[in-house]
DNA sequence: AGGATCACG
DNA sequence: ACGTACGTGATCCTC
């Protein structure tokens, strides 16, 4: 049985632009609807095995229907310039797929799919016509069903209808649809209908009258009389709404059916558009796809060198010195390395296989040698943890891929080598995924050795090449002093950091949890009485109910899935409800025992010290982040979290050392707007929130109040997040027309910021991009989008990554300083966190006094700023006590 | 897999 | 009318 499965383009396109949340390739191309179009397609191809296929798509020329919308001043919803941009690209991926696209000037895509339908039917086809347009249901019959496809809560659904079940929907066939149509009109068509007559009234005439026309014969029938009137004043606007209404089922498409027969929809060309556009949930369709059908690429040969003697030549000519780094790459899991790839050129890629004729050991000292010759890596600071012992990384010398790639553009979420070598090389090879399956842990199990030496020598032949093309790009944007002075030399210092540790005690962390334990439980059934039921309380779904339809508290919906019960809905409630108190509380104790208690535990090494990993490419603003664990969130705010910090402790015979900047971020905006009073303040005197109250608030300094103060410090932060009304109005309880007046006042006693934040909204307009003190870019995509709330959230991250972005570069500087000096002066005190603003040194008692003067000189003349950097300091014998 | 919540700067 | 403060990561629940 053959069946033909026709889709509406613009309709289903439409759809998945509203269903599938913004995505942008590296190109910063929107991709979501063409990312949902194709799942669509891939999903209903799956489902139903048709034996044919047709896209069709109105032709951007008006019609005879569209002309007749115009009459009744009908206007479309415009569509976003990021939908309509992507029409080509899906068009693209079609044509790629080898899919017909149907258009024809003159009709609408409705026309075309409904006279395709007929087609196929009389030549004994099932169709099936995909769409999220209800007009679409006049054409189905027994044969051809539609498939409409509705979002609602973000969700698309699919939902099915054939002639009977357009009867059961509407208890009309589906011809009578039109004139029900007719007789109702919509309004997104700009179909008039009849006054005053709705979808029930509409639906019970033609029921029982089958079309307007009958209708109107028998009008002393027609009920309800205001219906009845409508139809003696206002028949020709029904006659002509369904003339509107009415899909053509014999419009001149010239198509044969044999055309739309579907091939192998998965070729070369449709695969290196999906990975152009990074639909990597799909890449696994295209397996097999030879990639290399590309104009004059060619994968590199590997050789695999099985002569003990070779292997040894081949290592000393990569250790000479060369103009052009030489690529390299380590391929490994948790347990075993199997390999060192190296290339030197665009032909041939040379590859060591571990055990082969050596050991382990030997390809460590082979990649320990190697690091001392400036070859590239993808990821460098992984290299590192090959090396045993302890590495001399002052004779180190290499070039990492991913930072610089990480500079170009920070918004990406990985910068694996096919990403790099996609962007900077425009060729398209298969990545680690691709490669070696998702579960890269433990490889051990593979059977076919040879993806693992293509991935490795993929990898090396990747960053071989396109190395010097991002140094190119680097200098040609101004931020290859900022890879080389600070990134590179970051890298080391982050590694040096995870390999030290941060101590912690295990008996005691899991003391604290039993601890928490017993509260918890407590908890746990003085809740279940007071809510007189047991429930998940760990479920906001389930809270929820039971606080807002159960218990009847006031406080209303927020989010989607529901009832918000986050802390400060809750807050509000907890004086009037002990029941809300304690839950607070039950969330703050679970919070504490499975994310710090338990959690921390877990990664308590047989060295007594917790190893997490720092990541240098992840954060937009140039800021590291943190995780397995997250050492950068342990919790300081309240006590009873405080108190996880007593179970950090140092080293047999050290303290710590403590060190953070002082609002570090006002400063960088007073240096970076080189506002003359916020400059003044800070030169002058030391409480800023205070003196920010004084002028905002217009009172001598010594009389503002505690409030003032508070309220001064608030439009502070947000003028640091770019400010909106809405927003400080949030955070400090106020209307939104107090915060405007804050605002307002605040920029007119800081006219400088004002213009600053101004300008790096028009900079990043103009540029696309903003940047930092030291040439960091952050791309701004979303300043351009005609959706207010993002092209707003544009304008926020525009006057926010400047600022968080600098002082981000100023403590990169003040970590290498720090590090460097601790080194000079031969002392043995170590960095061991950085989070954000803050260093962490493990110190040896008699050194302290020496660490504490060396942090504060490094950290304050890290970089010159028109206002003073000011350090506070201090010390003890656990992380709680530096404080 | 994604949302809600909450820990930090 | 919309529905927001900036930057992260871990855990739990729900689908």
């Amino acid at each position: 049985m053959s069946k033909i499965i026709l889709v509406d383009g613009y309709s289903i396109i439409n759809r998945a632009f509203y269903g599938v949340p913004m995505l942008t390739n590296a190109q910063g191309q929107h991709t979501n609807a063409v990312y949902g179009f194709l799942n669509i397609l891939f999903k209903i191809l799956e489902d139903e095995q048709p034996s044919n296929l047709a896209v069709a798509f109105d032709v951007k020329k008006p019609t005879f229907r569209h002309e007749m919308f115009d009459m009744y001043k009908g206007t479309r919803k415009p569509m976003p310039v990021e939908l309509t941009e992507q029409v080509p690209y899906v068009k693209e991926v079609l044509g790629a797929m080898g899919i017909t696209c149907l258009e024809k000037p003159g009709y609408e895509a409705d026309d075309i799919l409904g006279t395709v339908s007929r087609m196929a039917e009389r030549e004994g086809y099932d169709a099936i016509i995909l769409s999220g347009d209800r007009d679409l249901l006049q054409v189905a019959t027994k044969k051809t069903k539609i498939f409409l496809s509705k979002t609602s809560k973000g969700k698309t659904e699919m939902f099915v209808y054939d002639e009977e079940g357009v009867k059961e929907l509407y208890g009309v066939t589906p011809t009578e649809f039109i004139d029900m149509k007719a007789l109702m009109g919509d309004s997104s068509d700009n179909i008039p209908g009849l006054p005053g007559v709705g979808e029930k009234t509409a639906g019970a005439l033609i029921a029982r009258f089958h079309s307007i026309e009958n209708c109107m014969a028998n009008i002393d029938e027609v009920t309800p009389p205001k219906a009845k009137r409508a139809f003696e004043e206002h028949f020709d606007q029904a006659v002509l709404s369904k003339k509107l209404a009415t899909i053509e089922l014999n419009a001149p498409v010239d198509v044969k059916l044999d055309d739309t027969i579907i091939g192998n929809i998965y070729t070369a060309e449709a695969y290196e558009l999906i990975k152009k556009y990074n639909f990597k949930s799909m890449f696994s369709r295209f397996e097999g796809v030879s990639a290399s059908k590309q104009t004059g690429f060619k994968e590199p040969d590997i050789k695999v060198y099985e002569d003990f003697g070779e292997a040894l030549g081949l290592i000393e000519e990569f250790k000479k010195e060369t103009e052009r780094p030489y690529g390299a790459s380590v391929i490994s899991d948790d347990d075993n390395i199997y390999g060192i790839a190296l290339c030197k050129s665009e032909e041939e890629v040379a590859f060591i296989e571990c055990g082969f004729f050596t050991n382990e050991a030997w390809i460590r000292d082979v990649i320990y040698e190697l690091l001392k010759c400036g070859l590239v890596w993808t990821d460098a600071k992984k290299v590192f943890s090959y090396l045993e012992g302890d590495a001399r990384f002052e004779e180190f010398k290499y070039f990492d891929t991913g930072i610089c790639a990480y500079l170009i553009n920070p918004l990406q979420s990985t910068y694996g080598y096919e990403e790099i070598a996609a962007q900077y090389l425009g060729i398209t090879i298969p990545g680690t995924e691709e490669l070696l399956g998702k579960h890269t842990e433990s490889l051990s199990f593979m059977t076919q050795s040879e993806q693992i030496k293509r991935c490795c020598a993929l990898n090396a032949y990747s960053a071989y090449l396109s190395f010097p093309v991002l140094c190119d790009r680097l200098k040609s944007e101004g931020m290859y002093e900022l890879y080389t002075d600070i990134e590179l030399p970051t890298l080391s210092a982050l590694y040096r950091m995870q390999c030290r540790g941060i101590r912690a005690v295990k008996e005691e962390l899991k003391k604290y949890s039993e601890k928490l334990s017993g509260r918890i439980d407590e908890l746990t059934q003085k809740i279940y009485e007071e809510a007189q039921g047991e429930f998940n309380i760990n479920s906001p779904k389930q809270l929820g109910e039971v606080l807002f339809e159960k218990l009847g508290l006031p406080g209303g919906k927020k989010t989607k899935s529901g009832y918000s019960t986050a802390a400060d809905v809750l807050d509000k409630l907890a004086a009037d409800y002990p029941l809300v108190k304690d839950i607070l509380e039950y969330r703050q104790l679970t919070k504490l025992k499975s994310t710090y208690a338990d959690g921390l535990a877990q990664y308590i090494g047989s060295d007594g010290r917790i190893h997490g990993t720092f990541n240098q490419t992840i954060t937009a603003t140039g800021r590291i982040s943190s995780t397995d664990p997250n050492l950068q969130n342990i919790p300081v705010r309240m006590e009873l979290g405080r108190e996880i910090r007593k179970l950090f402790i140092p080293a047999e015979g050290c303290v710590f050392v403590d060190a953070d900047y002082s609002q570090i971020e006002l400063r960088v905006l007073a240096h970076l707007s080189g506002d003359e009073a916020l400059i003044e303040a800070y030169k002058s005197a030391k409480d800023i929130h205070a003196i920010t109250a004084s002028t905002v608030f217009h009172v001598p300094l010594d009389e503002v109040t505690p409030l003032m103060r508070r309220n001064a410090k608030a439009v502070n932060f947000g003028i640091v997040y770019g400010i909106s009304a809405f927003g400080l109005s949030e955070d400090l309880s106020i209307t939104r027309k107090e915060a405007t007046q804050y605002i307002e006042r605040y920029f007119e006693s800081y006219p400088g910021i004002k213009a600053y934040l101004d300008m790096q909204v028009e900079n990043a307009k103009k540029n696309g991009y903003v940047t930092t003190i030291y040439g960091r870019r952050r791309p701004v995509p979303e300043i351009k989008e005609s959706n207010f709330m993002r092209r707003q959230f544009g304008e926020r991250v525009a006057m926010n990554s400047p600022i968080q972005g600098s002082a981000a570069d100023i403590m990169k500087i003040a970590m290498l300083r720090v590090e460097k000096a601790l080194c000079e002066a031969g002392l043995k005190a170590k960095i061991i966190l950085q989070v954000h603003d803050e260093l962490l040194i493990e110190t040896p008692e008699g050194e302290v006094e020496a660490v504490k003067e060396l942090l504060i000189k490094n950290m304050r003349d890290s970089f010159s700023l028109k206002v003073p950097l000011e350090i506070g300091i201090s010390t003890g014998s656990t992380w709680y006590e530096t404080k």
